[in-house]
DNA sequence: GCCAACGTTGGC
DNA sequence: GCCAACGTTGGC
């Protein structure tokens, strides 16, 4: 089992949102780039967990547990025109995008600030830590997720 | 295949 | 709102 980091704008989607959806589950839609769509469709496999990352906001950091329910499949919002990640080029029969299901797990009772995970030393290294990351989808090691519960 | 220009991300 | 960093595009 491995474990990643979803990042979102909490605009867009939250861990309440996911809370509040029928069996707390969803698709994760929406990823338009190869880098982290080549770990949706190789990589990020069901039973692997995540953690929720709130990004372009008041307090940047973590906010949760999400565990992953099916592996990557086409993101149909691809083709859909009115979705806001519209892709003309694609279709059902070159659907070049992919997405995930994930459920919720847990909210922490706090966010895990961006500011906590780069003055961790432990956490000091994780991608989402890196100057001008943008990677919507990062790995995490099995030593970043037992730090970070710990501090939730 | 190179690389400049452009659009987007995301912390501050 | 600013701007650095990055990924993508497109001319050559």
């Amino acid at each position: 089992m491995r474990y990643w980091l979803f990042k979102s704008e909490p605009e867009t989607f939250n861990i309440d949102d996911l809370a509040k959806r029928p069996n707390k589950t969803d698709h994760w839609d929406g990823v338009r780039n190869y880098q982290a769509r080549n770990f949706m469709r190789d990589d990020i496999k069901k039973g692997d967990k995540g953690f929720i990352y709130q990004s372009s906001c008041k307090i940047p950091g973590i906010t949760g547990i999400i565990e992953i329910v099916k592996p990557g499949y086409p993101d149909f919002t691809a083709w859909d025109p009115t979705s806001d990640h519209y892709d003309p080029d694609c279709s059902p029969d070159n659907p070049r995008w992919v997405m995930v299901d994930v459920r919720f797990v847990k909210k922490f009772n706090r966010v895990i600030t961006l500011d906590e995970i780069k003055n961790n030393p432990v956490l000091e290294n994780m991608v989402v830590a890196k100057r001008g990351n943008r990677l919507s989808i990062t790995p995490v090691t099995e030593r970043e997720w037992k730090t970070i519960l710990k501090l939730a």
